[in-house]
DNA sequence: TCTGGGGTCCTAGGACCC
DNA sequence: TCTGGGGTCCTAGGACCC
């Protein structure tokens, strides 16, 4: 039988700002999005003011100025930073590790369990993180990657060790039969309210019992899956490989409503730039291209967007920001309030992969292009972001977001130590 | 008047995750 | 007045083919 342990960071972001400002140390602490748009983060004094995750920061500000919350910006170059360090001591311990999200990892126990005591181990592991980083995890044990992740949610929640090992199914009947159906991974918002309202399944223990093949009917092989994973049959494994990226995204609202389409294409220009180095960095191309337009609030937004094929599929920054312009003008409409734009790149592929269609026309990705492309990379990565910038991303940027409250970049930026 | 059956591929959109 | 950003996977339905 595997043996899967979840491994989940403790309110990551706040635990980040605390390890570099030991004055945060007991006091509430949240941490808002992009554009201080919403709370993404919380010490647990915050939570234990009800204020809950995901939430946008204008209404609860309030709340946080009455009972003193320290609210800071995102300073996801310091998160970033912080997270590889977590993730290089939990590789040294287990080799076989899936790097989930910023702040959650999978291993692969399976091997340990033979000579190894895991509670003890995950103890160790614990103290070492915390000793080498200043980083408090905690972490589920269990035998498949859903039940692992409830195990963490345990950890957290009802244990003071922060270490939950799961017993057999049949043992926890009971734990399980309190835990609401949302808890679990991959039961969503959707999902939940049709368990509860269409199945008359309204715990972790009930969907556990449902009949698989009623559920796949209704909620198709994922909800399935998800019943066998809580009965103890894995169905989910380890992904160690760090796979590239099918798609990526560059996007950002504004700090300000945007009306010129001279900005308008400047932002957008922006993102491609960002997308473009990401893909070059995973060594690809990209045969298609998404821009995204917002318009307005959330909850009454007009969007536009328009998909771009490039062909033949190509790395090259110019010639995206070239494309990705001639489709701004389209969109544009004069006197809209433009809040928000975006990009996608689609249909990523090695660069070594050759089109079969040989009629296409020349190659773009010729060497001066790529000898552009490879000099910008080498330049920005080594003279810190942003160093070299092409002029269609503009020179004022109005529209950048706004981030008053973040943090010193402590571990990646050491200029901005030097001038706080 | 009558109008098959089976298969693949592609894409848009939905649901979910952190 | 003010609501993040970056991903994945799955399915339905249409286009197309024989």
């Amino acid at each position: 039988m595997p043996i899967y342990a979840l491994v989940d960071c403790n309110n990551f972001f706040v635990s980040c700002e605390r390890a570099f400002d030991p004055s945060l140390k007991d006091k509430p602490v949240a941490v808002l999005s992009n554009n201080d748009g919403c709370i993404v983060a919380r010490s647990q004094e915050v939570k234990d003011m009800n204020v809950p995750m995901g939430v946008p920061y204008f209404q609860w500000r309030a709340l946080c100025q009455k009972n003193d919350v320290k609210v800071m910006s995102s300073n996801y170059h310091l998160y970033s930073d912080m997270s590889k360090r977590v993730m290089k001591i939990l590789a040294d311990f287990c080799p076989e590790l899936e790097v989930y999200s910023i702040d959650e990892a999978f291993l692969d126990l399976t091997a340990f369990a033979a000579h190894t005591n895991i509670r003890e181990f995950c103890n160790k592991l614990r103290m070492a993180v915390l000793q080498w980083t200043g980083i408090p995890i905690s972490i589920g044990v269990a035998s498949t990657k859903t039940l692992a992740k409830l195990a963490n949610h345990i950890a957290k929640k009802k244990t003071s060790s922060g270490v939950y090992i799961m017993p057999s199914p049949q043992d926890s009947s009971e734990l399980l039969s309190h835990l609401p159906v949302e808890e679990i991974w991959g039961v969503g918002h959707r999902m939940g309210k049709r368990l509860r309202e269409e199945y008359g399944v309204f715990t972790v223990k009930g969907l556990r019992d449902s009949d698989p093949h009623q559920i796949r009917r209704g909620f198709s092989v994922v909800g399935e899956r998800i019943v066998y994973e809580l009965r103890g049959i894995s169905c989910l494994t380890l992904e160690e490989m760090d796979e590239p990226s099918k798609t990526i995204v560059a996007s950002r609202s504004f700090g300000k409503a945007v009306t010129l389409r001279q900005e308008l294409e400047e932002s957008v220009a922006w993102h491609v730039t960002r997308a473009a180095e990401r893909l070059r960095k995973q060594g690809a191309k990209a045969g298609g291209l998404y821009v995204m337009l917002r318009a307005g609030q959330i909850g009454k937004a007009s969007y536009d967007s328009r998909y771009i094929s490039l062909l033949p599929a190509t790395f090259d920054t110019s010639t995206m920001i070239a494309k990705a312009k001639q489709a701004v003008r389209e969109m544009y409409k004069e006197g809209v309030h433009y809040k928000k734009s975006g990009v996608c790149l689609y249909d990523i592929m090695p660069q070594s992969q050759t089109q079969g269609d040989m009629l296409l026309p020349e190659w773009e990705d010729t060497p001066k292009r790529v000898t552009v492309n490879r000099l910008v990379d080498d330049v920005n990565r080594i003279m810190g972001d942003d160093s070299l910038v092409y002029a269609a991303t503009g020179t004022k940027r109005d529209w950048r977001m706004s981030c008053s409250l973040r943090s010193p970049r402590y571990t990646t930026h050491w200029n901005e130590i030097l001038t706080v």
